[in-house]
DNA sequence: TTCATTCTGTCAAGGTTTTGTATAGATAAT
DNA sequence: ATTATCTATACAAAACCTTGACAGAATGAA
């Protein structure tokens, strides 16, 4: 992690997504990250000022002044307390001039190959420039996806799709558990539909809220309405989310109204699934919000209801 | 724990859960809590500040008065007693709840009460002085069974069961994923029973497994036997570990010897499983090796099994 | 029981602080 | 020459502050 000026300013907005003139106004107001200047007075960042920079916007972004983050960073700093090192993966012209396979293709061959040691290198090797939940959304969802393809093509086994699946979820399962902590007091309700078995988008969907800050209680596969309102009664959720992968799962969602009880709309209930991707219609079927298309869409509506 | 004062009054207010409004009239009518300013005047909450309202939250939410909940924590802060920074309610007599007399009873009582931060909290003490392998053992184990006696009593819901049990099931998963670096070349195949989806037992057996120093190819719930047999054929396994819960599995399971091919007593193939345990004439309708009627001794048969 | 009192959460009004963004004119980099 | 960046100023939205008030719940006395 160096301290040598590198970076012009239009790298760092495009590496951070924080515009130029609100670093312009960082800079002039906290005097931070103090830059250093070209000759000509151009700002130059080091790879320590963009870990400074996204430090302190993963704060304000959970909701921390400004001025208080950036006090924050300075204290820690002064305590001898490094920064995360992250990689400003967007410099680098990564990919590009390598023919190769992609990392998706390599851990799909590692894990039909049943190469289990292969594919925790693979993990890690990408954990070292990418966050878990770039990774939920780019390669894990994807692997699965392609899982079951090749299952139902027949070109893999259904033991060897266990293998694979359960491998790539127990990667999920400990992001879950193992995120920063939450930012608020009373956890989401995670749960599969009565009779729905397939918990894979549960599990990307409960990682992407984790590691956004909100805390989660993971109810996993095939959870029943009365159970799911005596649970919703005993602890104060704002919002209960419920997937469906088939249709008759999706049809079975419907009738939520009939147990969970709603007092002024709360809690908020959405849904999602490949049920409602494959077949739109159901879709007006059951009440509530229903989460859109992918995991990612998913993720962002519910916290834009959240937000409101 | 900090006084340093870092958080704007919306972090705290997301993060407790009290309306700002609520904490403006706390400060105001109890002085509570004394909230540092900001040059312009705006409070700054310190992490120990976020701490004393998690306590007063508390007990407000178990009936406290507020007035009463300050006063005690400010009384028991004077006597120079630091304050917990997680709330200890599975130790209040609130509700039903009993004073815990052991680290399984408070364990049962943080899970069946939904407290899933103290759960963690438990699981945290408990670690800093016992080993996973103990742990998987002493706590987790009876904890599964107890918490299936108390849903079959009617005393939890099924979802409440399903929050408990995804929650012991994703420490274990961590634990088997996250062990010392295997000291052998081949994976041993965990799956259960085909139609069986009760997967305890089997993660309690890969967790000490791949503690000592076992690779572990996890195969999970419900694996039939000729995608078994595919896999077994595809690496080289020293052993097979089948489990089932249910008689029906159990008898499935004897089934094994026209699917899986058998060369010079290789791979070995053993089970186990609590139908057994209750049925032990169930033992002589499998071939291959019993593992015995505890998590425990399995382990220790099969290592036996494999020194040979 | 009934009634008065206290406690407590929430709201509204009107003002201040904090922060992101826009603009203009000038200079640097390529 | 064109694009990128600089400083300085200005402005508006969001967040926050204080004061005062009010309604429902809890409490206690009659």
């Amino acid at each position: 992690m160096s301290e040598e000026p590198l970076y012009n300013i239009g790298v760092v907005t495009r590496v951070t997504g924080i515009p130029i003139t609100t670093l312009h106004a960082w800079e002039r107001r906290y005097g931070f990250p103090r830059a250093a200047r070209s000759a000509g007075g151009h700002r130059l960042y080091s790879d320590r000022d963009i870990a400074r920079l996204r430090w302190v916007k993963t704060r304000v972004d959970a909701g921390m002044a400004v001025s208080r983050a950036v006090a924050a960073a300075q204290s820690l700093e002064t305590d001898g307390i490094a920064f995360p090192a992250s990689m400003p993966e967007a410099v680098l012209p990564s990919g590009q001039g390598q023919p190769a396979a992609s990392p998706l293709d390599a851990l799909h061959q590692a894990l039909i190959q049943h190469d289990l040691p292969g594919a925790d290198r693979l993990m890690g090797e990408m954990l070292a420039f990418h966050s878990p939940e770039d990774l939920t959304v780019e390669v894990i969802s994807p692997a699965l996806a392609r899982l079951g393809e090749a299952w139902e093509k027949g070109e893999i086994s259904i033991a060897t799709e266990h293998l694979a699946s359960n491998y790539l979820r127990h990667r999920l399962l400990m992001w879950m558990v193992t995120g920063p902590n939450p930012n608020r007091p009373d956890p989401i309700i995670l749960a599969c539909a009565p009779g729905e078995w397939h918990e894979g988008s549960l599990l990307m969907l409960g990682v992407l809220l984790r590691r956004r800050g909100y805390p989660v209680a993971y109810l996993g596969q095939d959870v029943p309405f009365h159970s799911l309102a005596e649970i919703s009664r005993a602890i104060q959720s704002p919002a209960i989310l419920l997937v469906a992968m088939r249709a008759e799962t999706a049809a079975a969602l419907a009738d939520w109204t009939r147990w969970i009880p709603q007092v002024g709309g709360k809690p908020l209930v959405v849904f999602g699934g490949r049920a409602f991707t494959v077949n739109p219609a159901l879709q007006q079927t059951v009440p509530g919000h229903y989460l859109g298309d992918s995991i990612l869409q998913g993720v962002e509506r519910l916290e834009a209801l959240l937000g409101k």
